[in-house]
DNA sequence: TTATACTTGACTATAGGGGTCGGGAATTAT
DNA sequence: ATAATTCCCGACCCCTATAGTCAAGTATAA
């Protein structure tokens, strides 16, 4: 279980630009020389950020791209959907569990789907700014998402090292 | 980002040991007709499984193998773990941070450490009895290994679906 | 009108995941 | 003894997806 490059260099591109551009536009260029991705891959990933609405471009001179909301508003998980970045744990395509062993569900069906139901809300607990100030989840926020009801709950953990 | 079946199959041949063995040797063709497995595949994985002392094997007519310790006491990340199934979200291959973009940290890099923690914690805390309850992770008892400390805490989410 | 920078599509190669194959060694039943 | 099981192990192979390249645009600001 490995995370690939796309997913991972398009929120490096986007912490990139969260960090480099206080409003102004940054061009594709400078994010690949700081980041050290190929332009031509980049240029792959923010196509598909642009028409998952995350960035706006600029062309011309002057030109790049722009964050589409503030770096508290958009959270990692989007990043990860909007490249297509699935996270897949079964085997089976969709979420029915028929299909798996004709009919009978496998043992350890409900496993990967909490497995992936666990990493998705991690992700999307993680805002944009919370990579900058390198936190990782607040713990509470978490509980909230999985619960599906607000949570100020444990603060402890800011950073989980 | 996704599992791949070296993990998967893992998982699925102990959950099968602990469900349809009680005690007695558990013959790997068996386990491979019921969980659609090519046997030859299967027999990589235990090897590494019976290296890691996950399970022990009796061989001649009647051997099979057994799981070396109780299902309640066998957690899935052992098992992912004992086949080389690693969870690695960074390029930078070690803990380090030193080495991604020749010196400069990476920004993205403490958010995947933090991913990959998230995954491994979660897998630590299910044991093999819990796959086969179909249950997920008790949240009370995630929350205690993330703290390191013992914690009854919230009982509700017994099966997160 | 030129340089800058985004936009798009097609194309390619390499590694590793996923699996096969064949022979061998231990153990038990007959 | 010898045959039938079953584990054991190393070498091998294919194919898909990832990761990346290339080329030819189009829009815009200076």
């Amino acid at each position: 279980m490995r995370l690939n490059t796309k997913g991972r260099y398009a929120v490096m591109a986007m912490a990139d630009i969260a960090r480099n551009g206080e409003g102004k536009a940054i061009p594709m260029a400078q994010i690949a020389t700081r980041q050290q991705i190929s332009l031509p891959y980049l240029e792959q990933l923010f196509s598909k950020l642009r028409q998952a609405g995350l960035v706006s471009s600029m062309r011309g001179p002057g030109g790049g791209y722009i964050l589409a909301r503030g770096a508290t508003e958009i959270y990692v998980g989007e990043i990860m959907k909007a490249v297509g970045e699935p996270v897949t744990m079964t085997r089976c395509d969709k979420e029915k569990t028929e299909g798996c062993l004709n009919g009978d569900d496998c043992i350890t069906h409900t496993l990967w789907r909490a497995l992936s139901d666990h990493i998705y809300s991690f992700l999307d607990s993680i805002s944009l700014q919370d990579v900058l100030d390198k936190k990782a989840a607040p713990f509470g926020k978490l509980r909230a998402h999985l619960n599906g009801q607000e949570d100020a709950g444990v603060k402890a953990n800011a950073e989980c090292k």
